[in-house]
RNA sequence: GGCCCCAUCGUCUAGUCAGGUCCAGGACGCCAGGUUUUCAUCCUGGUAACGCGGGUUCGAAUCCCGCUGGGGUCACCA
């Protein structure tokens, strides 16, 4: 086990350039699972240095994805709640801001020092020009490195060129670095042999720091002691380790996590929600578009190029208008799906980690953020990538919604969702919303799935659809046939007492055996007259959301209409 | 292609560091039964894996080498 030493800093950087992707939810619940384990403080820092990608938007989005799955942060943006007057976040060692962007003065001085120390320099090269370069390698089969071009300057030259206001980068010099060896705290002793790294890029020609070099400073100005980040960073660690001995700074505790797969075996990537709506739309033959969102053009653009992307609230409209469903991706997709926040946390979690077993022995499984902040240990991480199985997912929150809450509970988590994502369900159910709750509650895997089974209680008495196969099956059929069961137990219903639907239901039950009758005689074409098909919610629970009337009317209707055939 | 990482059931994984108790355990899925007024839930059982080839060893899923396969990354994105 892998016991922490010193106070423990870990922290969270996303770049703010849409909703938190399931891979940063998973880096993000480790790093602050670390932090609570070892009674640490867990960081939250936005790197939003590039200007062109970059939201304030997007930056509150995510913020708001990791307050929604209990991840709170100990420092960083503030972000105060109207459940949680204390808020998260703030800057107790003045160590923020936490915008890069606010800190460009700060990288600049030490860009300055590298420069002064011949660790730096400027270079002139125009991107076009570099593209060029990379291209003729490239068709010559040659591993493409800069050339270091503007070393063969004079320091003089260069001096005067920047002087002059000519646009430039500023690279590391990295003629030096020698053999770099990374103490991976997953995957062991990782070296990179002297003369692999190039000089990259260290401040770009708009004045802003590339990633490398900003992230490297705040790690050691903000005393980050743990950096858990995904797998797909590890050849960029050399990069920060020859930056932070060049800096003289301390080389921070790196752990590289296995990647999420989808179920292709590929990265999980937002990219994948507009492959999938494009070829709906494509299938669809869709010439104009379907949303305001979305301007035709708009469409036809983003439908003849794979590569573009709609955003985040455009892809939603359009599934909305198609009926499609994305594959999930990020947390506020999933949250949309209905999945609760500590399902998807127990879940991620598994992702390339595994908990100490139960004291009997027995492998664990589910468990929730209190037990992960007693339990997370960086020693247990695996190193293979893992594959995302939705079915997986979809059965763990199925368990905790069927079989680890109650009614209550669960009645006011799916309140909670419908308010939010189908407030016109909350509205149609009224009063009715209780009972709804119970009747669906071992119906549903998610919280999206509970209008699909209420369907018979959303409409009128006379726009119920009749399935054929089960009024042949259960109306038609046998003898006596249903329909004649129909007529009978009208006159029961019409003296039953509605007000608990238990009740009902037992005495139901009860006048099917004063009557030596099998349950399936009497509820299913009680079922198909209120419903319109075989298939319901437990017999109380739909007579009494149909409620005493509808019942009654329903059966009339379906009495009248039937009677004829049944003869015929 | 260069550099780097990885390799147990279809999937997530336990076991690998300290070789024998593993003809490999759990979970999801799938299949078959059972309970039940339908669906769902629930219960029981089953299916299914150490990528291949060499070593080392009395003995290898576990250690070493090679191969194969998968992945990441090669930006003035992070």
């Amino acid at each position: 086990m892998s016991e922490p030493t010193d106070q423990v800093i870990t922290r969270f950087a996303p770049s703010p350039t849409g909703h938190l992707h399931i891979g940063g939810a998973r880096t993000a619940l480790f790093c602050w699972a670390w932090a609570r384990r070892s009674g640490g403080t867990f960081l939250l820092r936005m790197e939003d240095t590039d200007r062109a990608r970059s939201s304030e938007a997007s930056g509150r989005a995510i913020l708001a994805d990791l307050a929604w799955l209990g991840l709170a942060w100990d420092e960083g943006p503030t972000l105060t709640r109207s459940d949680d007057p204390t808020g998260l976040g703030g800057d107790p060692r003045g160590v923020g801001p936490f915008f890069q962007s606010q800190r460009l003065e700060t990288y600049n001085q030490h860009i300055d020092r590298l420069i002064e120390k011949g660790l730096a320099y400027p270079a002139f090269e125009t991107p076009e020009e570099l593209d060029a370069q990379r291209k003729a390698a490239l068709a010559e089969k040659r591993t493409y490195r800069y050339d270091r071009a503007a070393l063969e300057l004079s320091a003089e030259e260069r001096a005067a060129r920047v002087a002059a206001g000519e646009a430039h980068v500023v690279r590391f010099n990295a003629a030096n670095a020698g053999e770099i060896m990374i103490q991976d705290a997953v995957l062991g002793e990782v070296r990179i042999a002297d003369g692999e790294l190039e000089d990259f890029v260290i401040r770009k020609q708009d004045g802003f720091p590339t990633y490398h070099f900003s992230v490297v400073v705040d790690d050691e100005l903000m005393g980050v002691t743990h950096v858990l980040r995904g797998q797909e960073h590890l050849s960029n660690t050399p990069k920060h380790v020859a930056l932070q001995r060049a800096l003289g700074f301390r080389v921070p505790v790196y752990a590289h996590m296995p990647l999420i797969f989808n179920e292709k075996g590929a990265k999980m990537s937002k990219r994948e929600r507009d492959q999938s709506a494009r070829e709906a739309v494509r299938s669809a033959g869709l010439a104009s578009s379907p949303v305001s969102s979305i301007s035709d053009d708009e469409l036809k653009g983003w439908t003849d190029d794979k590569k573009r992307q709609l955003d985040h609230e455009q892809l939603e409209d359009l599934a909305g208008a198609l009926d499609l469903t994305l594959p999930e991706v990020s947390v506020d997709d999933f949250r949309r799906a209905g999945y609760l926040p500590e399902v998807i946390c127990n879940f991620i979690a598994l992702l390339g980690w595994t908990p100490s077993k139960n004291d009997d022995g027995s492998d664990r499984e589910v468990f929730d953020l209190e037990f992960l902040a007693s339990d997370f240990d960086i020693a247990r991480i695996g190193r293979s990538n893992a594959r995302f199985d939705r079915n997986k997912l979809m059965a763990f929150n199925a368990d905790v919604l069927q079989n680890r809450m109650n009614d209550a509970e669960f009645g006011a988590r799916w309140h909670a969702w419908c308010e939010e994502h189908d407030p016109e369900l909350g509205a149609a159910l009224g009063d009715r919303f209780d009972l709804a709750a119970r009747a669906i509650r071992p119906r549903v895997r998610t919280l999206a799935e509970g209008r699909a089974p209420l369907a018979f209680a959303l409409i009128s008495d006379d726009a119920i659809e009749y399935d054929e196969k089960a009024v042949k099956k259960f109306l038609l059929k046998g003898e006596p046939n249903g329909l004649a069961m129909l007529e009978r137990l009208r006159g029961v219903i019409e003296s039953a007492d509605f007000a608990d639907a238990e009740a009902l239901e037992a005495s139901l039950k009860a006048w099917a055996e004063e009557n030596e009758l099998g349950m399936g005689k009497v509820a299913q074409p009680l079922r198909v007259a209120l419903t319109g098909a075989g298939v319901s919610p437990g017999l109380g629970d739909t007579l009494a959301l149909v409620g005493k009337q509808s019942s009654l009317a329903r059966i009339d209707r379906c009495l009248s209409a039937r009677s004829a055939e049944a003869s015929g």
